[in-house]
DNA sequence: CGCGACGTTGATTTGCCTCAACGATTGTGG
DNA sequence: CCACAATCGTTGAGGCAAATCAACGTCGCG
């Protein structure tokens, strides 16, 4: 369960011995059930979380109680409600398990301690927003200017793993569409 | 012109004078007219920018030639086509300057050296970096959950600054929405 | 001074949503 | 273990928010 995390870990920094143990010993391992919370909107996100096994999303609710996704996280990535965890403030997105899950989290002074006692961390983390903040202006781009079907084609073409797993009008909240519209999109080009 | 992005970088990381010395020479001055190229699509991104003067849009050209914001940025902010700067692949972004303005830009050989001899680096743009995620994750929910006239109120609200300086077909660009739709939400409610 | 940039207003169109009804699975509590 | 309820997807009809298309006024600057 951690060889998952020290793999991903490896891809941008190397660790020595003493540094994989500090590591070991941070992240603690949870698992979840199926539709299980990780994290309730109110409350204060505390955790940075690896997935190691399974899927979750993160997602708000609006005032007519309507979901909107604002990510999907399985295996090899990483979720929270960063704002929340930033600053220590209440979260504004629920995180649930969409299949059982098992993920590696660490708290926020864990976190600092590993900044402090593993710098690197630093360059690894940048790494990984770099990567993120790429993905998300690319959303961002897509949303504002693609028509629905263009969003749910490249949706399934770039994420093609996600699209087995994941219910269609989960997609759907997460592009910002209707599941009618997806089922229509679907009868004439698949 | 380098006080504002040392004030900036102590916001978040301490240097000491030979540490000053190094990002001084590393980062170097650029005027651009208004309307004047910083990138252009098909280029590769070589530079990450810091805006010191004036006011600077990136934004994708799509197949019928409309334009579609990804960001702005004025004094104090950060620009540039990270994913071509990150991979070294033509840019999809142009970058040009809404103002007269001036940026402080760091060729991305100069940031790996910054990176090397001041690894405090990593931390500074790990925390620049999370705080971009966050607000484009906000930016994200927005596109996907609120009305027109939502989106362009809370932009106002949330820019009182930048609505002064950028042309309402600009703000309607970045919002993926229609100037006439602006000048019909601010018809009613201005 | 002339032209491009910017904003406004009106008429019309349209992509997608909403609402509603209905099968097919899935899963779960009695 | 089965019955009943969710969950999930589909289809059709109708409606609406925002886009499109078009025409026009103003401003500023090159």
């Amino acid at each position: 369960m951690y060889d998952l995390l020290f793999s991903n870990i490896s891809k941008h920094i190397i660790l020595d011995e003493r540094e994989a143990a500090i590591v070991q010993s941070l992240f603690k391992p949870r698992v979840l059930r199926k539709r299980q919370y990780l994290l309730q909107a109110g409350d204060i996100s505390r955790f940075e979380n690896f997935v190691t096994k399974g899927l979750l999303r993160a997602y708000t609710v609006d005032r007519d109680g309507d979901e909107h996704i604002a990510m999907f996280a399985m295996e090899g990535w990483w979720i929270s409600d960063m704002f929340s965890f930033l600053t220590e403030t209440p979260a504004t997105q629920h995180i649930d398990a969409l299949e059982d899950s098992e993920v590696l989290h660490i708290e926020k002074p864990d976190l600092e301690k590993l900044y402090r006692e593993v710098p690197k961390f630093d360059r690894f983390f940048r790494i990984l927003l770099q990567n993120a903040f790429v993905a998300n202006q690319q959303r961002v781009i897509a949303s504002i200017s693609e028509t629905a079907e263009e969003q749910y084609l490249n949706f399934i073409r770039k994420y093609p793993t996600l699209e087995q797993r994941i219910p269609h009008h989960q997609i759907a909240s997460y592009l910002g569409i209707t599941p009618e519209t997806i089922s229509r999109i679907r009868k004439q080009r698949l």
